[in-house]
DNA sequence: GCGACAG
DNA sequence: ATCTTGTCGC
C-alpha cells in the first residue's frame, strides 16, 4: 500500500492495514553502531488541510545536526486516535525521500508498539521505510504504569495484555514523562537507552525538538496567515464591536 | 452504555 | 496539533 493513497482508506480499512503491519514487526537488538540519527515531526493549521513535514538529522551520539528535509503537503485523513500514521506518515515520506542520506535510526512524535495493535505512527514509519525507529510521545495512549520517581531519567514500564509495551521516562525534573517505545529494527532497552542519550536539558528529545522547531518555522514562512481562524482569545476581544 | 482517546 | 497571556514553582 501507498502511503499517498491512505487518505482513500476507510478507518476499518486502516485497521484492517494495521493488522497487516503488526505481523512484519521486528523488534530484533540493532547489531550495527549508530553513527546517525534522525528527529521527525509535522506542524499544520488545525483549519487546513495542508501539513509541514520535516526531518533533521544528527550525527550520533553528539547530536550535531548534519543535515535537513522538509515536505509540504496536504491531507484528508482525519486525526483519530489510533490511526494517527495515516494522516502524517505519507507527508513525512516525502521529507524521507529527499534526504540525501538515509540514517541509521529514526525518532518519531508518538507511539512505537505502545499502540491497541502495536502500531503507532513510529512502528508504521520503521516497517514501510525498513528503518530502525522509535517512538517518543508526550502523553500515553494505552498501556497502563505507575507514576515513575520524580528524578531525571526515573522509569516505570508500561503494560498491556501482559505485555510491557513501553516505558514511562522522567526525562526531566518537575515535567511530566515522556512515553518511549521501540518501534522497529530496535529493543526495548536499546530505545530508551537511544531516548536518554537524547535528552539535552528539555523534556522532548532533541531530535524531535528540533524537527518541530522546523515544521513550525517553514508553516509560518510558508505564510499560515491566509488560514483564517478565530480563536477564544480573539473572539472575546472583538465582541465590543 | 460509559469513559479513554498519540498528534 | 494550534491559538495566547499571565502566573506559579523550581
Amino acid at each position: 500500500m501507498q502511503p499517498s493513497r491512505y487518505e482513500n482508506l476507510t478507518a476499518a480499512q486502516a485497521i484492517a492495514y494495521q493488522h497487516e503491519l503488526r505481523r512484519q514487526i521486528d523488534l530484533t537488538p540493532l547489531n550495527k553502531p549508530i553513527q546517525t540519527i534522525g528527529g521527525a515531526d509535522i506542524s499544520f493549521n488545525k483549519y487546513s488541510e495542508v501539513v509541514y513535514a520535516g526531518i533533521v538529522l544528527f550525527n550520533y551520539p553528539e547530536l550535531k545536526v548534519i543535515g535537513t528535509a522538509t515536505a509540504i503537503s496536504k491531507t484528508k485523513f482525519p486525526y483519530i486516535s489510533g490511526l494517527l500514521a495515516f494522516r502524517e506518515v505519507p507527508a513525512l515520506v516525502e521529507a524521507w525521500n529527499k534526504l540525501e542520506i538515509k540514517p541509521d535510526l529514526m525518532v518519531l512524535d508518538g507511539q512505537g508498539i505502545a499502540h491497541e495493535r502495536r502500531t503507532g505512527i513510529a512502528t508504521h514509519f520503521g516497517l514501510i521505510t525498513n528503518t530502525p525507529a522509535i517512538g517518543s510521545a508526550k502523553s500515553r495512549l494505552t498501556g497502563r504504569y505507575d507514576e515513575p520517581g520524580n528524578k531525571p531519567f526515573d522509569q516505570s514500564p508500561m503494560y498491556d495484555n501482559g505485555e510491557v509495551i513501553g516505558i514511562a521516562l522522567r526525562s526531566k525534573i518537575n515535567c511530566n514523562p515522556i512515553y518511549i517505545s521501540p518501534g522497529h529494527r530496535v529493543s526495548m532497552g536499546q530505545s530508551v537507552d537511544i531516548i536518554k542519550n537524547c535528552i539535552r536539558g528539555y523534556r522532548i528529545p532533541e531530535p524531535i525538538r528540533q524537527a518541530h522547531l522546523l515544521v513550525n518555522k517553514i508553516r509560518i514562512e510558508d505564510g499560515d496567515n491566509n488560514n483564517r481562524q478565530i480563536n477564544l482569545f480573539d473572539y472575546n476581544h472583538r465582541l465590543p464591536y
